[in-house]
RNA sequence: GGGCGGGUAGCUCAGUUGGCUAGAGCAUUCGCUUUACAUGCGAGAGGUCCAGGGUUCGAGUCCCUGCCUGCCCA
């Protein structure tokens, strides 16, 4: 604990003669992975060159980052996630790869919206609409700013090899660009659309949001038991104005041979009972439904019922989607485990507008609803959730008193007037009962607040269409489509798309077979504005017929945009309404144009100046656009809206390379698509295959080119392969790499409000970079959920985890080894030359053995790294470090090392090729390393490659090694293993025996039980003296060794010698232990179908092991007899 | 409701087409300042592989049923 951490200035001037020996006793990771950080950058080690690709020099590896949302720094599935891709990259790199990591962070909608909006309420007290869209923007952007740079400082720290030159944002120009190309050609051909459907709308933030954006949560309601007069009505006509609805009383009811009528008073109006959790709602409803098995169905057939308060006359409807009262069903027992039904009256209220069930009863009654003169959604809710009788309904009635009430409020007056008032010409009140009920309900992810089911226009990608879900899936590669292979017919695939773990391919498959058209559109101001404005038609086009006022418009369209020369760059579209149309903008130029269109419409060119002289120019037949203008009934609107965030995230590996134009992008882009694209992995999380991976490859195939693979090295490849994929362009990426996800202690998600998150940054600053990494790859296998106990640390306050010390405790091991074999080496400077190895007798056996065990962990590791296995190639490291080279191979070479030359070249290749096979987990300490070991000279040794560094004298750029399967060598295991076993054996001794460590004892065996070199490792090992044939001294405890009888002597001074107790004890376990095998093994081989069936060489390794335990009883049996 | 995991030592987890007497790290017990490392070294103890059935010479591993538990989708 004396020894002081030295400044990194010093340990980096200590050169190649000797100095070795002065690094610290303990690897600091503080003083050294800033250093190191800065030499990787100075030497723009990450900085790939798509030209070197291009020209053949070497073959392309690329990743592209899930880009991090800016909303929060990193937490530690980040750091598990970045680390694995730095696995991949730095390997690759290594194996001489040109490797692309590609950076970047992406905008989050509604993440960073609702982030930043809560801090404006919180730190100036103000929203975001009493700031304005472009201020808080500005706010928004700053934020992002600050976050970016954390992220990023973040990655870097961890070590992640990202080209940091080319880090992108996700709303960045480059990206933007894409944006519009891809929304132009899906808008083009009739992909996007724009439609009125019930969205999960979120009434604080006021904005669409996706299922993803949602969670349920219990809370405690009540349904309600709302009463609705019955009442005839003139069907197909509705009522005329001022007719009263004709009151249906329950005599008649009786007649109609309603179950139970006859128990209400005759002459009074009759009613039926719906039963709701949300009563406010009834303001919308449009029908009444009950199921057609319902024994009351027949009687009610043709009736309507009156809304209170709204005087909304609506039909009363049949459908099996309603739930049948416990009573009324098949197995009422049964039901009563269904609250649905216990809580059911058999009468559904149906408010299409705000209930998605509700949504599809009214579209599939349709016409008998709008036989009642009603629409059948009527929308009684403002977006910021007040009922509001401006958007869909105007039959107020009595109901103005709820108007304007926020949802809640409206809730209890109507609760309230409903108990007050009761049904016409009768005594019993609206409201008939109320019963507590808890369920759970659909909350927005960001803001808290209950989601409402809504109906308002939004904008929609068709994925449904071949071209996009169905070909994401004809991307899989064939052995990985299920569906496919259980239907029976032959996989019908034309992709290489390939998850790891296989299962996942299933997850993904089963998306794109039940999914839904993508509503693209938020009511967002942060996010990739829609690029379209809308117009209604005039009335002059419409005095036409519906198809010429559309051919009209047409015309008048294509002249427009061929006297702006944006035939390109326009396009427009009908909208289902029949009444308007709208125009996608490509470009910055094309938004212009629309804009002087506008102008126009109020102005005539003389007005305008200048503004529009960039667009009106001389050349320009202003007139064609006036008449245009003159067209639109309205001015054209810019869409307000902003695009979902996967909509720019699902381009990202083609935006972040400069899709669509390279050129445009600016110099650093020019060859990257063709170099690196399709990439190679994408390395994510399970929830983002739905999210995110689906969407990458659907656009990715739909907006690149058919033949990009086969002919993209052709030059300008982007531009003259003109032909989009629509649904057969390449990949995005060809392998998906799914990790797990890191749980707490108890199995529950890291979070916030828990506290039970880990900051990386924490756990870098207690354990080192490396050891995180480490102990991240240790914990990555095929699962889908990891555990990460965390505790607090009492002296900082910040939460770790004792999982860390793994990692930190191996990085030490390999740093003291690394001085060790410094020490060793400094101390006998050698010169560089070859080492011969293709005859053992150069090598002693301990070196053949370590050559051995390495090549096998070239290999394990190589094989790791192809597929995935990141804790399998993190547990063959810390077997070859620690156990192999550290425990055996160092201790064994202790005393011969300094004065042999050809082990001096193994150990130095040796730790060479462990930093290299380590550097992809472990940066920064290989690399520290590295800095001391390259200076040493050093023989090199045939059949390992080690090629040189790339840039700057690096690890991070040197060669990966290659130590060939000719060094692997069986025999000098199996005689390496012969004396473990026996240094084993002796050690068990010498331990139950009590014998001094530092004790030197003597082993008796027959002459010839091995030869000299193991017979030097065992007594370097086992702290032997000597090994003789002479018969062994009185006292000498006796041991099994093969079929060898074995003693071994000097355990202990004579006066402390004499207590055989222990070695009774001993050895009796050894014969117990022995019978215990003898019997099992024993059981096997007398099994008849053993013999018979099983393989040879399995029956033959059995009677070995027979026979070995054997021999070992009885030498026990005879050593206890000589006690 | 549909789909996918997990259940192996006190804890966290390995265990690849079925085949050494089921392994690792942490924790624990004993011994050790042995000269690279006490963030270490040597030795040990600790398991009805969730339960039941089946296939097999042989099952932690494959099949079926059930129980517990987690996640995703609707």
């Amino acid at each position: 604990m004396t020894e002081t951490s030295k400044p990194s200035s010093d340990s980096n001037s200590s050169g190649p003669g000797g100095a070795g020996n002065e690094l610290p006793k303990q690897y600091k990771p503080a003083d050294h992975e800033e250093r190191i950080r800065a030499r990787w950058d100075a030497a723009k080690a990450f900085h790939a060159d798509p030209q070197r690709v291009l020209r053949g020099e070497a073959k392309p590896y690329c990743i592209v980052i899930p880009p991090p949302n800016v909303t929060d720094r990193l937490h530690l599935g980040h750091a598990l996630n970045n680390t694995l891709q730095d696995v991949l990259a730095r390997s690759h790199r290594m194996m001489g790869f040109e490797t692309l990591w590609m950076a970047g962070t992406d905008h989050a909608g509604i993440a960073t919206q609702a982030v930043v909006e809560r801090r404006l309420k919180k730190e100036e007290g103000i929203t975001r609409q009493q700031l304005g869209r472009e201020k808080f923007v500005e706010k928004v952007q700053a934020f992002k700013d600050e976050y970016e740079r954390i992220i990023t400082d973040q990655l870097k720290l961890m070590g992640c090899s990202c080209d940091w030159d080319r880090q992108r944002f996700t709303m960045d120009d480059v990206c933007a660009r894409a944006v519009r190309e891809a929304f132009f050609r899906l808008f083009k051909d009739g992909l996007i659309y724009r439609g009125k459907r019930l969205v999960n709308w979120d009434p604080v933030l006021q904005t669409a949001v996706s299922d993803d954006e949602c969670y349920d949560e219990e809370i405690d309601s009540s349904f309600y038991y709302l009463r609705y007069p019955l009442v005839h009505a003139s069907r197909g006509t509705g009522l005329a104005a001022g007719e009263d609805p004709q009151p249906v009383a329950w005599n008649e009811l009786a007649r109609r041979g309603y179950p139970g009528a006859e128990q209400h008073p005759g002459e009074e109006q009759a009613w039926v009972t719906v039963a709701t959790t949300r009563p406010e709602t009834y303001l919308g409803d449009t029908a009444v439904a009950i199921n057609p098995k319902d024994p009351r169905a027949n009687s009610l057939r043709g009736l309507f019922v009156e809304l209170p308060l709204v005087g909304r006359i609506i039909p009363v409807i049949e459908d099996d989607y309603v739930v049948l009262p416990a009573a009324m069903q098949a197995d009422p027992e049964a039901a009563k485990s269904d609250p649905k039904a216990v809580f059911a009256t058999g009468f559904l209220k149906v408010t299409p507008a705000h209930d998605p069930n509700d949504y599809e009863i009214g579209l599939r009654h349709k016409a008998a609803i709008e036989a009642c003169g009603n629409p059948v959604m009527i929308n009684m809710l403002a977006p910021d959730g007040s009922v509001s009788d401006k958007h869909g309904w105007t039959d107020v009635g009595d109901a103005h008193l709820f108007v304007g009430l926020p949802r809640e409020k409206a809730r209890k007056k109507v609760l309230e007037e409903f108990k007050v008032r009761t049904v016409d010409n009768s005594t019993v009140s609206l409201l008939a009962e109320t019963k507590p009920y808890r369920h759970s309900v659909k909350h927005s992810d960001r803001s808290k607040a209950i989601i409402e089911p809504y109906l308002s226009d939004q904008w929609y990608v068709k994925v449904t269409d071949d071209r996009l879900a169905p070909a994401a899936n004809r991307a899989l590669v064939s052995d990985q489509r299920k569906s496919e292979q259980q239907s029976g017919k032959a996989a019908v695939g034309d992709g290489q798309l390939r998850f790891y773990p296989a299962r996942y391919a299933k997850t993904y498959e089963q998306w794109h077979d039940g999914i839904r058209d993508w509503c693209i559109s938020r009511q967002l101001w942060w996010g990739h504005r829609v690029p379209v404005w809308s117009f209604g038609f005039s009335q002059e086009l419409l005095n036409n017929t519906p198809e010429s006022h559309r051919a009209k418009c047409t015309t008048l369209f294509s002249q427009l945009s061929k006297v702006l020369h944006l035939t390109e760059d326009l396009h427009l579209q009908f909208l289902s309404d029949g009444l308007s149309a709208s125009i996608c903008a490509k470009t910055p130029r094309a938004e212009r144009a629309l804009a002087a269109v506008n102008a126009l419409y109020s102005n005539e060119r003389e007005e305008l100046g200048d503004s529009f002289a960039d667009i009106l120019t001389t050349d320009v037949d202003w007139k064609t656009v006036a008449e245009f203008a003159y067209f639109i009934d309205d001015h054209l609107s810019q869409d307000t809206d902003v695009l979902d965030t996967w909509f720019s995230s699902a381009l990202w590996p083609i935006s972040t390379m400069g899709w669509p134009n390279p050129q445009l992008a600016g110099k650093g882009f020019e060859g990257l698509l063709q170099a690196f694209n399709p990439t190679a992995t994408l390395c994510t999380a399970r929830e983002i295959i739905t999210l995110w991976v689906s969407r990458m490859v659907m656009f990715e195939r739909y907006l690149m080119p058919v033949k990009w693979e086969t002919e993209k090295t052709k030059p300008d490849a982007l531009a003259s392969l003109a032909e989009n994929g629509q649904g057969r362009g390449p990949l995005p990426f060809k392998n998906v790499f799914i990790h797990a996800v890191i749980q707490d202690g108890e199995g529950r998600k890291m979070s916030k409000s828990l506290g039970n998150g880990l900051d990386p940054l924490d756990i870098i600053s207690s354990h080192g970079s490396d050891a995180m990494r480490f102990t991240l790859c240790q914990m990555t296998t095929q699962t889908q959920d990891v555990r990460m106990p965390m505790v607090k640390d009492p002296t900082t306050g910040r939460n770790t985890s004792p999982k860390f010390d793994l990692g930190r405790n191996f990085s030490n091991k390999l740093w003291n080894a690394a001085r060790f074999t410094m020490s060793m080496l400094s101390a006998a400077p050698s010169s560089p030359g070859h080492l011969d190895t293709s005859t053992p007798r150069h090598l002693s056996l301990i070196d053949r053995w370590m050559l051995s065990r390495l090549a096998t962990a070239n290999k394990e590791v190589n094989d790791s790294i192809t597929n995935f296995e990141y804790s399998n190639y993190a547990q063959v490291m810390y077997d070859l470090l620690w156990r192999d080279f550290c425990d055996w191979y160092l201790e064994a070479i202790k005393p011969t090392i300094a004065s042999d030359k050809s082990q001096q070249a193994v150990l130095r290749t040796t730790l060479d090729c462990i930093l290299r096979l380590l550097h992809p987990i472990m940066p920064y300490v290989t690399e520290a390393i590295y800095e001391q070991i390259r200076l040493l000279q050093g023989a090199a040794i045939d059949g390992i490659k080690l090629g040189a560094s790339r840039k700057g004298d690096l690890l991070c750029t040197a060669g990966w090694p290659d130590v060939q399967s000719s060094l692997r060598d069986e025999k000098s295991e199996a005689a390496f293993e012969r004396a473990r076993s026996l240094i084993t054996a002796i050690r068990e001794i010498r331990s139950q025996h009590a014998v001094q460590p530092k004790r030197r004892i003597t082993v008796h065996a027959p002459a010839g039980l091995l030869d000299a070199q193991a017979s030097a490792l065992v007594q370097t090992l086992a702290g032997v003296e000597a090994i003789s044939s002479d018969a062994p001294p009185a006292g000498a405890v006796g041991m099994a060794f093969e079929s060898s009888q074995l003693h071994l002597g000097n355990l202990k001074d004579a006066a402390a010698a004499g207590d055989t107790g222990a070695e009774r004890e001993r050895l009796q376990k050894v014969i117990s232990d022995n019978e215990k095998s003898i019997a099992t093994l024993e059981g096997r081989l007398n099994n008849p179908g053993y013999a018979l069936k099983a393989p040879p060489a399995m029956v033959k390794q059995t009677q070995d092991q027979l026979a070995k335990a054997k021999a070992d009883k009885d030498a026990a049996n005879a050593a206890l007899a000589a006690l």
